[in-house]
DNA sequence: GCTGAAGACTTCAAAGCTAAACTTAGGAGC
DNA sequence: GCTCCTAAGTTTAGCTTTGAAGTCTTCAGC
C-alpha cells in the first residue's frame, strides 16, 4: 500500500526497473541481475517492516518491543535471558538494551531480576502478558506473510527459501 | 563476520534452523516454509546493512547519507530533488530530512537553494564531491554484492531475482 | 583475606528521529 | 486586491540509540 494515488506530487518513487536502468546509466559496469536481487531485497524489507509496524501498533507495542519478545520466546522455556545476550541478538548496545527493558518492565511485558547465583548478572523474563502479546503479534504476522507469498506455489516457495538460505549461510559464516 | 568465536558467551544467536524449530514449538500452526523465507529475508537484510555500514564508514559517510546520494543520482541529471520528495523516497519525515540535509550541506555533499520560480520550494542538488562519494560507495557495494552472490549460478540468480520481484510487486501495488 | 582486574550492567551526554506547532509563499473566491 | 486556505519547509520538544565513563560483583593471585 504505497501512495498509489498519483496525486501526491511530482516525484513518485521509481519502480524497480526504472531504478536499475538509472543505476546502469550512471555506473557502467553494474550487473543488472545482481542489482535486481539486491534492490528487491532492500525494498521488500522496508515494506515488510512498515507492515509489521502497523500490526504491532494495533497491539499497543512497537517493532522494537516485538523484537525483544521474539528473542525471549526463541530462548524457550522458561523464557529468560540476560540483557547482554539480548543486546547481542538484537544488534543493540547494552545501553540501549537497558532503556528498552526499562520501558518493557513498566509495561509489564517483561520482568527484570538480579541473578541470585551470580549477582553481577541480570535476568530478563517474559511475563504472561508478554507471551500473550507475542502470540497475538504472531497471529497477525503469519497472516500477512501468507498473504505476501500468496502468488508463489509451494515449489517456488521451496526454491526461494533454499536460495535465500544459501545467501544467508554465506553472510553469517 | 558474526562473532564466529564461540568464546563470547553462553547465548549465541540461534541458527536459522534452530530459530524455525523453536517457533514451531511455541506456535503450532506455523508454516515452516513461509517462516524460512521471511526469517532469511530479515536476517539477510540486517547483515547486509551492517556490511554496507562498514563500507560507507570507510568513506567517511553514514548509511543515511548514502541513501540521500543514491536518491539524487537516481533522479538523473542534473541530480536535483526537493526535500519533500527525498523524504518520501527515503521514508523519513520532512523534519528529519531538513536535519539530514543540514549535515550534508556542511559536508559539501549537496547544495540547498530556494527555487526562484516558486519560492516555497527548495532544491537539493548533488555536488561533484557528492557524486564522487556515490561512485566510490558503488564500487565497494557492487564488490560486496558480487561476493554475496558468488555461490549462485547465473540461472539461480535469475530465478531468485524473478521470485523476489514478484513478492515486491505484490507489496508495492 | 586483600588487592587488582575483568565482567555485566547502568548512567550520562550527545546524535538523529518523530510528531506537532510554526512560518512563509502561492492561489481561490469573492 | 483582501481574506482564507493550502502546500512546503523549518523549528521545537521529547524519545531512542550510541559511545564513553562509572558502579558493583566476582575471581585470581599472593
Amino acid at each position: 500500500m504505497p501512495d498509489s494515488d498519483g496525486t501526491t506530487g511530482p516525484a513518485n518513487e521509481p519502480t524497480l526497473d526504472e531504478q536499475i536502468a538509472a543505476y546502469q546509466r550512471e555506473f557502467a559496469d553494474l550487473d543488472p541481475q545482481v542489482e535486481q536481487i539486491v534492490s528487491a531485497l532492500g525494498r521488500l524489507n522496508r515494506r515488510m517492516n512498515v507492515a509489521y509496524g502497523r500490526q504491532t501498533a494495533t497491539l499497543g507495542i512497537s517493532n522494537a518491543e516485538w523484537e525483544v519478545l521474539k528473542a525471549l520466546v526463541l530462548a524457550g522455556q522458561p523464557y529468560r535471558m540476560g540483557p547482554g545476550d539480548l543486546a547481542k541478538q538484537l544488534g543493540l548496545t547494552p545501553a540501549a538494551m537497558t532503556h528498552r527493558i526499562d520501558r518493557m518492565v513498566a509495561e509489564e511485558l517483561v520482568t527484570r531480576d538480579r541473578d541470585e547465583a551470580n549477582r553481577v548478572r541480570v535476568i530478563v523474563g517474559l511475563t504472561d502478558a508478554g507471551r500473550q502479546k507475542w502470540l497475538d503479534a504472531m497471529e497477525l504476522a503469519t497472516a500477512f506473510e501468507e498473504d505476501l507469498l500468496q502468488d508463489l506455489s509451494t515449489k517456488e516457495r521451496g526454491i526461494l527459501g533454499e536460495l535465500l538460505t544459501r545467501l544467508l549461510v554465506r553472510v553469517e559464516s
